[in-house]
RNA sequence: GUGAUUAUAGCUCAGUUGGUUAGAGCGCUGGAUUGUGAUUCCAGAGGUCGCCGGUUCAAAUCCGGUUAGUCACCCCA
């Protein structure tokens, strides 16, 4: 039979497992040094923890998994007769794969209330899947790196996360923009345009403004039946670039300022600290129409810097006044951001921003000539590895030609050769194989090179 | 869910209006070289042209279907 693995997944070298460790490292050390713990939750959740979370579409993109034993037998009679998958589903699937860690997150928190200690914070890396259909840089298996605290309201916590972002893209090398609003902002924006109830629908199309432009979001707007009056105060509004400007448009809306006031906080919280990456307060931040109630924030390559990079944003998060309510747990609110790790990989490659020398490689590779200088070498790499040397042995003693060919492809930096000669001596030839230079050198000098 | 596009050697791909025995590069095996890789030279192995059907004297090539991949839209990381 022919190999192959499901669409939408993938397999990784021991090259690119290398190298998304590096980020994933960086990522990790970053949060711990933050004050945040790691959990781990299932693969499967229970179907009912994960379904009606995320929409009809994210309903849809759910993987569910088939229930074991004689699943048909059980199965909704009805359903089964008019083929109708939809409601054949719950009687047939009680399992579906996480697709976010953070619904799991909720139903972790409610579960665990009493053994956590609030506010809670937590990182979590792991994967999660998602049936969408794949394309460039978009999987159906793929890592999420989410860290996120609950059980506070303080606006420190926002001022945190930015930090946590500056940190990592800089221990990265990667120039960002990191871009913050408000949802109260854009809620205000809606009050003030006389169509509060309409505050989806004109954040679904200004969160289109980087892509489609203004013309395009004009259009949307339209689409989404909001008068010309409303569209031109929006707008006005969205070319606001200053806190105080934006203050006196959204004065008719005590939310609006609630949501200018909480920018100002954070960025206080900020002042005199010293960012590497660029912090921006972009009015026209809208992240789609999730659960987000405060602060919102998106990460970007910094265009100027990186003026090739083509990658849409590697981070985001913000803000939500209630995290576990439909779990049945009031009054949890947190602040979270999320690491897009493929892409961020995408981006290191693109730049060639992964150190060179890996440090999982392989150091020095021993090749023997026949079974006594076999053995003799098995010894040498013992002591080599007691050592701390990444060291490996050739298993059998065949031609030269072939053990240096498995050492140039294994891209190992040292060779060293035994036979007779090396043995009677004790002088090891080492040899450097990026010039082929070889030297006669004892273990002792050979372990003191490292 | 909608649309486009691709499928030929282990890998990446050529293959002319349909016409002899389907090619290249890389990789693999052996040799030049029984104590030396990457470099050089020589030789060799390796293919049911995704699958099913149709047109034709003749199909990798044209047509229909089918499966799988890739890319874009919707949405999203």
């Amino acid at each position: 039979m022919k190999p192959s693995i499901p669409k939408g997944t993938r397999d990784f070298l021991p090259q690119q497992v290398n190298r998304r460790n590096y980020i994933f490292d960086i990522i990790r050390r970053v949060f711990i040094k933050y004050g945040y713990q790691a959990i781990e939750t299932p693969v499967m959740e229970n179907l009912s923890t994960l379904t009606g979370k995320y929409g009809e579409e994210g309903d849809r993109l759910l993987f569910k998994v088939l229930n074991n034993g004689d699943f048909l037998n059980k199965a909704d009679e009805a359903a089964l007769r008019e083929r109708d998958s939809t409601k054949l589903i719950p009687s047939i699937s009680k399992r579906g794969l996480r697709y976010d860690l953070t619904v799991p997150f909720a139903r972790f928190v409610v579960m665990y209330q009493n053994d956590l200690a609030f506010p809670f914070k937590r990182y979590q890396i792991q994967p999660v899947w998602r049936a969408d259909r794949p394309q460039k840089g978009r999987y159906q298996e793929f890592y999420q790196c989410d860290v996120d605290v609950v059980g506070s309201e303080s606006l420190s916590y926002e001022a945190e996360l930015v930090q946590i972002y500056d940190e990592v893209f800089a221990q990265l090398g990667i120039k960002t923009v990191i871009r913050i609003n408000n949802r109260k902002i854009l809620a205000g924006i809606a009050e003030v345009a006389g169509i509060p109830e309409q505050l989806v629908d004109m954040t679904v199309a200004i969160d289109k403004l980087d892509k489609i432009g203004i013309e395009g979001v004009r259009k949307e707007l339209t689409e989404r039946g909001i008068g010309a009056p409303a569209i031109a105060t929006i707008e006005k509004i969205l070319a606001i670039q200053t806190l105080p400007e934006l203050e006196q448009a959204l004065a008719a809306s005590p939310t609006g300022l609630l949501g200018v006031t909480e920018i100002a906080a954070v960025m206080n919280y900020l002042e005199g600290y010293q960012l590497t990456n660029t912090l921006h307060f972009d009015i026209t931040l809208a992240r789609g129409l999730s659960y987000y109630t405060g602060c919102i924030f998106e990460v970007n390559v910094d265009t100027t810097a990186h003026p090739d990079v083509k990658m849409g944003s590697i981070g985001g998060g913000g803000r939500y006044a209630d995290l576990t309510s439909v779990f049945g747990m009031r009054d949890m609110p947190g602040v979270g951001v999320s690491f897009g790790a493929e892409r961020i990989y995408d981006v290191l490659e693109e730049l060639q921003l992964f150190p060179a020398q890996d440090a999982a490689a392989l150091q020095v590779l021993f090749i023997a000539f026949d079974a006594a200088s076999h053995r003799y070498a098995f010894r040498c790499l013992n002591q080599l590895r007691a050592a701390g040397i990444n060291a490996d042995l050739y298993p059998d003693p065949v031609k030269l030609k072939k053990q240096m060919k498995y050492a140039d492809d294994r891209q190992v930096p040292y060779v060293i050769i035994i036979g007779d000669q090396e043995m009677n001596t004790g002088q090891l030839s080492f040899k450097t194989m990026a010039n082929g230079e070889q030297e006669q050198l004892t273990m002792a000098e050979i372990i003191a090179r490292f």
